[in-house]
DNA sequence: GCTTTTTTTATTGTCTGACTAATGCCTGCG
DNA sequence: CGCAGGCATTAGTCAGACAATAAAAAAAGC
């Protein structure tokens, strides 16, 4: 019994209900259900723990997919919170949030509005996130391969030349859980995001680590999705081995070259599962 | 052994101020001081408008500096925001913010900690910016140039086979504007960005396009402190020119080179700037 | 003596309702 | 017609209360 409303026991007349808005599910108790057991409402998947964050996830969503779109001024902030039937402060928080990551704007009296879509921080991991939680648009996987397609392959070629013996092996322990899993269980998954992080770290440079790491992230939800959808899908640890053998022996442009062709066959099942 | 001491730990790392000052300014004070003016505390340069805004800059920045270390536990909110007179709330949403970019992270009992390095959102434009607010390190200089190197050459070659007659109008008069104002005004570097931008935006990628925004801003901060420090660099609009010119003639692997040679240009002048 | 369960307790999370400040808009004045 | 000042709307800030959570400590059971 979450809802303990407030005490004021004997509570006066003030009572908001009054405004009838009983007769609908109020979304706030979807957003907190949700919050509670996993739920599903409309679409949304929703988050665990704090309100503040849930909320943040499905306007987010709402944002990406959108129902809010760019340039709209939501409600002002009293009615969007009494609507949801949450506090001001946490519908505040969740607008922060969004805010942080470029997706609103609030000025006072003008309210907050949905900025462009190019200032959105795509790349940031949670926006990438929500991105997947609906199926995202061809155009936006081919961007985010075809970036891949530039990082990636210049990353493993700076691992080659860069890699410790301490990430060979974590690389080779990833591998090994990968052969052993496959995609198909989330330890396999796990593993594989092992694989590309080691790699990651090898490279020395911490800018292209935070971007590889969003990325790969994002990748990996679909990942998920091919293998929640039974997706069939080519083999992927033999190009993992050979992308590893070449870095073990240092050999910067295989390195790259075998990268190259990973991420070009992961583009081909992806496109393969989304479109159908 | 929990880590109780942060607040002694900031004894005078709130505030190492200049004289005696450690009177009773209180720190908020400064904080909404700076906020009205503009002013500079202690190597912050402070910011406009919200609260919660020019505090979630400053501990942003302070984080980023390494006056709160990863791992460490920040005082708790009554604490904080008392010490900083300010209200929870504001303290609260500043807080969120820094959570959004990954910095951070709360849990009820355990308080809000700093999370790993590895975990900021190290391109997000406002962390980016946080960064340049104190000379950055060499090593994530020369990690940016590199993720530059990686990116932007990639970027040319694609803009050159997908731009526009009108964006390659737009890189043209931005060019132009460069040419009368040099780096040395701010209309100068603004048309510098300018044409960054309608490159970016020629190479109908989203995904990059977020990416080399948030670049682009973070390496403009580095061209306002050379400009401010009269460092003397190269003429950057030859160099600009020349990848102009392969990308109107649809040239995608001399636009790549010129803009490869473009960046290790700019890097070597920054270099000699930051390091001397 | 060791593990398991319960209680305590510190801290964030949420709520409420009021007041402040910024700013777009409108109205009246020149 | 333009401009200045007031008005209304909205985010921003504040204070203080209570709830939920999870770590740590204490108690219970074996």
């Amino acid at each position: 019994m979450r809802k303990p409303i407030p005490a004021s026991a004997s509570t006066s007349a003030t009572d908001p209900k009054s405004t009838g808005s009983r007769l609908k599910i109020s979304p706030a108790r979807a957003l907190r259900g949700d919050v509670q057991h996993n739920a599903a409402t409309h679409g949304h998947t929703m988050y665990q723990g704090r309100l503040h964050g849930a909320l943040a996830h499905r306007l987010g969503v709402d944002i990406l997919r959108g129902t809010f779109k760019s340039g709209e001024i939501l409600p002002n902030e009293i009615e969007s919170s009494s609507k949801l039937d949450i506090s001001r402060s946490a519908y505040r928080e969740a607008i922060r949030i969004l805010a942080a990551k470029g997706m609103v704007e609030s000025r006072p009296k003008t309210g907050t509005r949905v900025t462009e879509r190019e200032r959105w921080n795509l790349l940031d991991p949670e926006v990438l996130g929500w991105m997947f939680e609906t199926e995202p648009s061809q155009d936006f996987i081919k961007s985010l391969f075809e970036l891949r397609l530039i990082t990636e392959p210049a990353a493993a070629e700076l691992a080659a030349t860069r890699r410790t013996e301490a990430q060979i092996e974590q690389m080779r322990s990833a591998l090994e859980i990968m052969k052993r899993e496959t995609l198909q269980s989330e330890t396999g998954r796990r593993a594989d995001l092992d694989f590309h992080h080691a790699l990651i770290q090898a490279t020395c440079n911490e800018a292209l680590a935070s971007l590889s790491s969003s990325i790969e992230a994002a990748v990996s939800w679909t990942t998920r999705y091919k293998a929640r959808h039974n997706a069939l899908t080519r083999d992927p640890v033999p190009d993992h081995e050979r992308v590893f053998e070449a870095i073990e022996r240092r050999d910067a442009s295989g390195a790259r070259w075998c990268m190259e062709s990973l991420i070009r066959m992961a583009h081909e099942d992806t496109q393969r599962t989304f479109s159908q």
